[in-house]
DNA sequence: GGGTAATAGTTGTTTTTGTAACCAACAATA
DNA sequence: TATTGTTGGTTACAAAAACAACTATTACCC
């Protein structure tokens, strides 16, 4: 198509970057949606508890930069499912400690392997100093450089 | 903090991309919001009219990707703004041309600017080199390559 | 030509998200 | 120990996205 001005959407990183971001969520989404009914912050909630064990939404957030409301709705799914418990704080009764059930690990487990096989998947397309190079690109664009 | 399982989150592709794609876009959507009241479908959009002119609904879906009735909706707020023109094809009365007003196209000329030096500031982190293979991997990954 | 399928685009309904206001528990200060 | 300010987390309401069903027009094909 024979262009009116010159401007090069398909490189402006905002543009790019995003679609390169929906693109290659799709077919995890798949999985996690259609077989557990998951949201997007549910997945990755469930996965902080996977990772880091037991730990508080505050926490969660921190790490992930995960708006708080969206962290409130995503545990209140996930605790409805019995994916994961929550006991308040002795010390300070405000906030509540947030810890997968043994459903809520099998589920992690599931799909962390998922996760894995498809991210080895994407990486295989590049040389290892290309995915590595990728990585620190991304992670200081994501602010977490 | 402690792991408890060593899955690497913060370097699984969909998640890392999604966390740069959030990152890198809020600056730029802090002002077209802020500035003309759009939206991230609006832009868009408005961007494929000011860079290849006069297009129908479906080749600026074919182009990006953005589903049907996003761009039914975005094309119906910037016909409400006056920033382009409706006009139905003879030849195909199902479809209708779209093409910007001398009003909209001095708010793509405006906000490609700001995307140029915006792009500008995010690339001057990297090499040349960097950079390029930056964005070859991106559109690889969109499946754009 | 008449019937069926395909296509361009729109509309309606339901989910999700964003934003701000809110509560309850705690901290700090006077 | 009142008072004021913070903090962890939730809720309410408005804005936006997702999905499916729909209209109108054109293409196919018997």
């Amino acid at each position: 198509m024979e262009k009116k001005d010159d401007f090069d959407l398909e490189n402006f990183l905002p543009f790019l970057l995003n679609q390169a971001a929906e693109e290659s969520s799709l077919a995890f989404q798949k999985v996690y949606k259609s077989r557990y009914g998951l949201l997007r912050t549910d997945w990755r909630v469930l996965f902080h508890l996977g990772i880091y064990g037991r730990m508080t939404a505050k926490e969660i957030g921190q790490r992930s930069k995960i708006h708080k409301t969206k962290i409130s709705r995503a545990v209140q799914r996930l605790a409805e499912r019995r994916y994961l418990t929550r006991t308040r704080d002795e010390n300070d009764r405000r906030s509540e400690h947030l810890e997968l059930t043994p459903a809520g690990e099998a589920v992690y487990r599931d799909l962390r392997g998922i996760a894995e096989d498809y991210d080895a998947r994407l990486t295989a397309q590049f040389t290892r100093g290309e995915n590595a190079l990728l990585r620190v690109m991304l992670r200081r664009l994501a602010g977490m450089g």
